[in-house]
DNA sequence: ATTGGCACTCAAGATACCTGAGTGCTAAAC
DNA sequence: GTTTAGCACTCAGGTATCTTGAGTGCCAAT
């Protein structure tokens, strides 16, 4: 087993690195740190924390930086999380409890989340999967369009302009809705598209056309309820930390752009730290990343679905603070989303 | 006034060194364009350009590259807007077309866009100053709670979920649905507000509270329909074009998530050429944004209320293209959203 | 007005040298 | 066994010097 000593070492030299971006030699430990030792007794837990991967030298006889086992060792055993300020607390309570509207909400939470870590942060939409439909509500727009408005449990709206291919009198509308919200109210977003068979049969041959219609687009924007999305903030602090990323930072930036890519990464982690999960550079299976730490967690809805929050940013980032912030914002969520 | 030969000059370098990212010298226009002269003659030219602030040499005695002044002559005077290729326009005709939904048109759009151009893509959502009511529906949530929504003549939805604080009857809900939809519909957004003082008159003592309420909210998305919003998509290739920003990238990434600098900088711009303008570096008022282009172009919805869309990217871009894709992009959502 | 010729300039790359922070190891001290 | 002082060694990064070549500006000839 690694001596005591020794892993106290890494902690100091995780800090260090984290602080002053330079690889961290002998002498500045025991300076820094009240390490009752000489430098040279230092250099010996530097070579066991190296036998043991746990940190490297970049060069031949510079200082020594974390290896990806170091931060992971870190986090897992070192990392007390440093509580918020209050201050802090009090500002994303303040923030976020003023809107009810989910966009607003996830749009506040994601911005918020960037400031205080001073990193990129990321937050998904909670997939439906276990909501419901509360209600269709149909519209008349023009002469020959509607909007279809879906309204779900989890207070998410998806609309869609449906032209019908004719002129269309006030009370097949009502009809429609009327027949819809029978049909679909408290039904599971799951079994929306059975149901609506039975809408199509009810309406006579010669409305068939409009209505076949009318359930593809409703199927459509149940769909689009369960596909995934994502909002990002703070893109800028990523690029501060461009040298940090060993210059890969476009490709980086390229795959979170991309939607997919983005949900697979953070899809990946299942929580535990304080509900908070941590991926370290190549820990994450995409190469892309390979140079970032991805820090989620987990935020639940109404309907107990739940969706991820997080932040991405270089390996070399404050863990303690990154950390306690995503739990706290996913708390806030969870309290807030899930009354 | 500048001989004819030297403007075709000024054209070549910005040509070349728009393509090979050099300062570009005499000989190498020679050989490259078929200029009937030697090398010693265009020198000559260069002088004159020089000598107009048209060009410039980075260090004495290496080739010239444009300056701000001579894109904007290049832009003004020289730049046939070259029609994008018929795979191009199928592409965005077909992209397009398949949706109705705002929010899915411009996603798309601004996607698309970038694409196109290898920039940087912004559009902005059509004020709707001069939109009306289309209708208002409540929907009930909970026990105490319901769902305001309003929908616009521009099919732009706002939705909010309302706390009235106590439990509440059907019969009210239909109340109220109906006496604001009486008000409202057919009301332009800006005469909302006044209208709705009838409709807390028009309730007894006792519910002035939650009517007060609804009032408020109603006013607050009427507000949030009017407020600015854009969507941003291709940072990615800002990022790789970073050597070109002079050093300031982070900066201008910065400015550009803050969407109250972008907006300011992207409504700068008044369309001149075929319906697209060109902010080049230091012609754009913020400092941040003085190694950067911006072309944008406007488009108009059916309420006839325009916003922008555009690229953003280094001074040192191939505006031919760009503003040819932009010009494009904002006549089909022109076409799109205008009938 | 154009051109060949030529001296001149300067960024960028190559080479060499120096410095100092930091190491690993050994032998002595605790 | 652990700690420490001492010392030789390494090497990244800074500085200094040289070289090269693309490109210029200007002049005299066409």
């Amino acid at each position: 087993m690694i001596p005591e000593r020794s892993i106290e070492v890494l902690r100091a030299i995780v800090q260090d690195y984290i602080a002053t971006r330079e690889p961290v030699g002998s002498k500045a430990l025991v300076e820094r740190h009240g390490f009752e030792v000489s430098a040279a007794t230092i250099r010996n837990d530097m070579a066991i924390l190296e036998e043991e991967e746990l940190i490297v030298a970049p060069h031949t006889s510079s200082g020594r930086v974390p290896t990806d086992k170091g931060y992971r060792l870190f986090v897992d055993r070192l990392n007390q999380v440093k509580p918020l300020s209050n201050p802090e607390r009090h500002a994303i309570e303040s923030f976020l409890s003023e809107s009810s509207d989910l966009d607003e909400v996830l749009g506040k939470s994601v911005r918020m989340l960037s400031q205080l870590t001073n990193q990129m942060a990321v937050v998904q939409y909670p997939t439906l999967g276990r909501a419901s439909v509360r209600s269709v509500e149909v519209v008349p727009v023009s002469e020959t369009k509607v909007l279809l408005i879906l309204v779900t449990d989890a207070n998410r709206i998806q609309q869609h302009v449906l032209d019908l291919g004719g002129v269309f009198d006030q009370a097949f509308i009502g009809e429609v809705r009327a027949k819809l919200n029978t049909l679909l109210v408290g039904a599971p977003l799951t079994t929306v598209q059975e149901k609506l068979t039975a809408f199509e049969e009810s309406f006579a041959q010669e409305r068939r056309a409009v209505t076949v219609e009318v359930v593809s687009q409703i199927v459509n924007l149940v769909d689009a309820n369960r596909s995934e999305k994502i909002l990002v903030a703070g893109a800028a602090h990523l690029a501060r930390r461009e040298s940090d990323l060993g210059g890969n930072f476009t490709d980086v930036l390229e795959a979170i752009e991309e939607q997919v890519v983005l949900l697979k990464l953070i899809n990946e982690l299942q929580a535990d730290h304080n509900g908070v999960s941590v991926r370290i550079g190549r820990e994450n299976q995409l190469d892309t990343f390979n140079t970032t730490t991805v820090v989620v967690g987990d935020y639940q809805n109404q309907s107990a679905e739940s969706a991820k929050v997080g932040v991405i940013g270089p390996t070399r980032m404050d863990y303690s603070t990154n950390i306690a912030a995503v739990s706290a914002v996913a708390r806030y969520l969870t309290k807030l989303l899930g009354n």
